[in-house]
DNA sequence: TTACATGCAAACTGTTTGCAAATAT
DNA sequence: ATATTTGCAAACAGTTTGCATGTAA
């Protein structure tokens, strides 16, 4: 199984043990293409599976996986966490409504006139959540 | 009083009755130039300033002014919610390290590149937060 | 065999809500 | 007088944690 083969070396680069759990939800989480999760949706996706994880061990791998930065936790107001796996340079459209995030490619996308930071300081990364809504109203 | 007499103003036009917690509030979140709060900070300080206002009544109002308008939400992950009294067109420096936020005028600020919106759709508004931190390291 | 990961349930934190008492109009 | 708002405490949702059990090295 060459799958989970990748997905094995990517733990262990990640300086994660490659067990069971984590590398079932490695692979719902970046066999698909790009995907923004929540821990309960990951949680259903596993049970879904007949991978049989607890929340609590969801809530523990997303974290590692963020911490060693296999994910990227998106910042959008409400009461739950959101995680991309996308973890390169780009933007994001937002959907208040549904919820929905859909990517957006940073190749072509420039900010200019951005002020003077404090002095001492760089820039870490810089967030892009483009707001849509539909056109009527 | 004036001061006060403003934000008596500033509620009934935003439809809200100037109750007097609501005028105390609006007294501290907005003779004090632009801020970013939370709950539990809006609550300290109504306590410092001897303005008996319980935590459940904070948490309504903070949620009455944005929905009126007077407040904008932020979107940074975490576990609260912050609220902005500028809600002009503006973008935010933030650093993870102290939780401080500062505005970034959107005056001279340009984002080039967006691609094509999803068809039926408009910009509702975008986010832009400029993260920071340490240049050392 | 030894350190680390998991599952469960309980704890925790921020936020919301139901209802009686207080207040604005 | 009437509808709205407040405070309190209890309820709630998402998330974290302690500890016994299981598992990777």
């Amino acid at each position: 199984m060459p799958m989970s083969r990748l997905h094995i070396d990517k733990l262990r680069q990640a300086g994660l043990r490659p067990t069971r759990q984590r590398v079932a939800l490695a692979h719902l989480l970046f066999n698909a293409g790009d995907r923004h999760v929540c821990a309960e949706v990951l949680h259903g996706e596993a049970m879904a599976a007949n991978v049989r994880v607890s929340l609590a061990t969801i809530y523990n791998t997303l974290n590692q996986f963020t911490a060693a930065g296999l994910l990227r936790e998106v910042a959008i107001e409400g009461d739950r966490s959101y995680y991309d796996t996308n973890t390169s340079d780009h933007f994001h459209f937002f959907q208040a409504e549904n919820g929905e995030m859909m990517d957006i490619d940073a190749a072509n996308l420039t900010i200019t006139g951005l002020p003077e930071l404090p002095p001492g300081k760089v820039i870490d990364r810089i967030d892009v959540i483009v707001r849509i809504k539909d056109a009527k109203q």
